[in-house]
DNA sequence: AACCTTGTTGGACAGTCGTACAACAAGTGA
DNA sequence: TCACTTGTTGTACGACTGTCCAACAAGGTT
């Protein structure tokens, strides 16, 4: 008589992310507090000892998990920025409404990182990832500011703004949710925006 | 022969506040990981057992904490609009400028707010901390914005998005301190503050 | 069918966590 | 000087933490 197997071996990539789609699951729920490697291991259904097998320790884990959400969110704008089209006032807006649309407005990937914020100013290896990331983002809305017309002296400051603003819209999304609704912050966003792409008539 | 006394009592209110701002040292220092009452003890000079004695639990003392730095945010922001007069402009421009000078934009208390961000979602109490501090922020800006002519349609949004970009420039400037500078993050907000509150003459 | 690699398990280990509490002592009033 | 209140200490407790590792077994190879 056979007996069921007392579990399944996983192919090494699939098990890895399996892990960090668990951390970032946990970090969403209960954040960095409930982030242990026990309860990580129960999230994803494996043994405690496994996260060892496959990461140098927790902080790597969590690290990886950065980085994975991240190059997601890249990915998510890119596909936004590309389904835009040629015209360069699209494809800036496409890149701000994007952040409040699925699959970057999910209040899970929003309260996952909130928790990377909060490990920066402990962990150097987080505030590497960090600097990597929105300098990232800057960098990307510096050339579609510049596309879309903008003054040379003008792009790094309103680059900050918009990321700024952006990221600002984004944390109170997440923290009061019935402060305002998604669709209102992308509403606010596009407003920034386009008092920012227009030529100021205000001057002096 | 007399010995030094072993230890020193202190009006209570005062070893409260002690261990509050012990608490938010180290938050800043070590982000809420290393918040435990025993780090908080050393930190405030004490015995750990003292932190049960002012409050319920370490929950209690990181939410007072909450509420005490909060008011001294709305203090401060309170007496740079007192400081500028009766111009609503300049009031107006008080209020997101002082979030860049001393003492708000204070490193610390910059680390500080962010590990109470990354408790928001967990912790029912701080979250009702929170809508209480920002729903008062906005509250307040809209109250500007009308004294300084902005038309009544748009108080909400325009409050959300100073009140969010403020957040952002803050948060950025705590966690990656080589982007930009106070300064640079000031001249922004002022620089958004002036494209919100000039009449829009570029519409249609 | 015997074998080998290695993904996976489950528990041991030292350390830290929050909480509770008995004992001590500082300061006050009599 | 004595008693009394209570701020303060130090520690014990069980539960949890991250890391480590010997043992087991799944899946492929020979």
């Amino acid at each position: 008589m056979s007996t069921a197997p007392a579990y399944r071996r996983s192919e090494p990539d699939a098990r890895r992310l399996s892990l960090i789609e668990a951390c970032a699951r946990v970090l969403a729920r209960a954040g960095i507090a409930g982030a242990s490697v026990r309860t990580i291991a129960v999230e994803a259904g494996v043994s405690p000892g496994l996260v060892g097998h496959y990461f140098a320790g927790v902080d790597a884990l969590i690290a990886a998990t950065y980085a994975h959400t991240g190059a997601r969110v890249d990915a998510a704008l890119e596909t936004a920025v590309a389904a835009a089209g040629d015209d360069p006032r699209a494809r800036l807006e496409a890149f701000v409404t994007a952040s409040f649309a699925a699959p970057i407005a999910d209040p899970e990937l929003l309260a996952t990182w909130i928790a990377f914020w909060s490990l920066v100013r402990a962990r150097p290896e987080i505030a590497a990832l960090h600097d990597q990331q929105y300098g990232g983002f800057r960098a990307q809305l510096e050339a579609l500011l510049a596309d879309a017309g903008v003054a040379r002296a003008e792009l790094r400051p309103r680059a900050i703004e918009l990321t700024a603003l952006v990221d600002g819209l984004w944390l109170e999304l997440c923290l009061s949710p019935q402060a305002f609704s998604a669709d209102e912050a992308a509403a606010i966003a596009r407003a920034a925006l386009g008092r920012i792409t227009s030529p100021d008539r205000s001057a002096g």
